[in-house]
DNA sequence: TTGTACATGCATATTATTTTCAAATAAAAT
DNA sequence: ATTTTATTTGAAAATAATATGCATGTACAA
């Protein structure tokens, strides 16, 4: 009994968002969701963003960037991460379910997913009697490169 | 195939602790070991500390709750966790390892253990290759009592 | 006791995030 | 095209959590 798979978000569904609710599109917004929906990666943090939309134009601010994300964060276009320490990383919403493998010396990090281990999860919460919204699972390591 | 359990560590540890390494015993830091390893629940905020801990010496600063707790960190005597946001709450290291379900509403705190999913979790980082050092796993949703 | 290295408290520095506000601008109304 | 308007932006400052520098205080060994 497989779950409908929410759509994955785009920067083509952002603008339609910002027409229909009347929001403007404006330069800014433009080139942050381009990155975010269309880079290289799939974990940003608000300096990344930043520093890869100054090359398209010089003056974006770090105030701009930052009430961009979450405005996506806001509206169910992002999601919002802590690993660790440090900055949030900022994630697409609506790509498959996932959860992350973390290199503590390179800070590389693997998406993986099993079915096996949610579902036990979902166990649990209902054993205890909780309504589970969502869940956060982190296994932290050393990578095969670094272990050299 | 049961792992030895790891000593669960209490006050008197940090003591002798302090001796051998010729770290001074101090009327601060016997408050703070108090009220940490001998405290009334399992999971402090570094201001909770401060406060217990003024009742009993009105003097004692953030900055030495703060450092003294880094310190249990530090030697192995305390975890560090972060759920969402917020301050660093801690707990005594070497209890039972366990995960952590958390109501949304109330923040109440319930911990569980899985041995299932750890295995599974196991087998994952195995597969990527992954010396896996620590994880963690958190389940977000709303407690019994606060559904109704 | 007294000396000394470690510990403390206060103040301030950092780091990441969030907000304020005047000026700029997108889009609607003329 | 020009004006109007409400939203958006950038710069700077506010907040929040964490971390540190330094003068003073204190545990403990000599």
């Amino acid at each position: 009994m497989k779950l409908i798979p929410t759509q994955i978000k785009t920067k083509k569904h952002f603008d339609t968002f910002l027409v229909s609710k009347g929001f403007k599109k404006t330069r800014q917004r433009d080139i942050i969701a381009e990155i975010f929906f269309n880079g290289p990666h799939h974990h940003y943090r608000i300096e990344e963003i930043l520093e890869h939309a100054r090359k398209l134009d010089a003056s974006i601010s770090y105030a701009t960037v930052y009430r961009t994300m979450m405005m996506f964060v806001e509206i169910g276009f992002a999601q919002q991460r802590q690993f660790g320490k440090g900055q949030s990383l900022f994630e697409v919403q609506g790509r498959h379910h996932h959860d992350h493998l973390i290199c503590t010396q390179c800070k590389k990090i693997i998406e993986f997913e099993n079915e096996t281990i949610e579902k036990l999860q979902a166990q649990v919460a209902k054993r205890h009697g909780f309504k589970m919204t969502h869940h956060k699972m982190e296994l932290y390591g050393t990578c095969v490169s670094c272990q050299k």
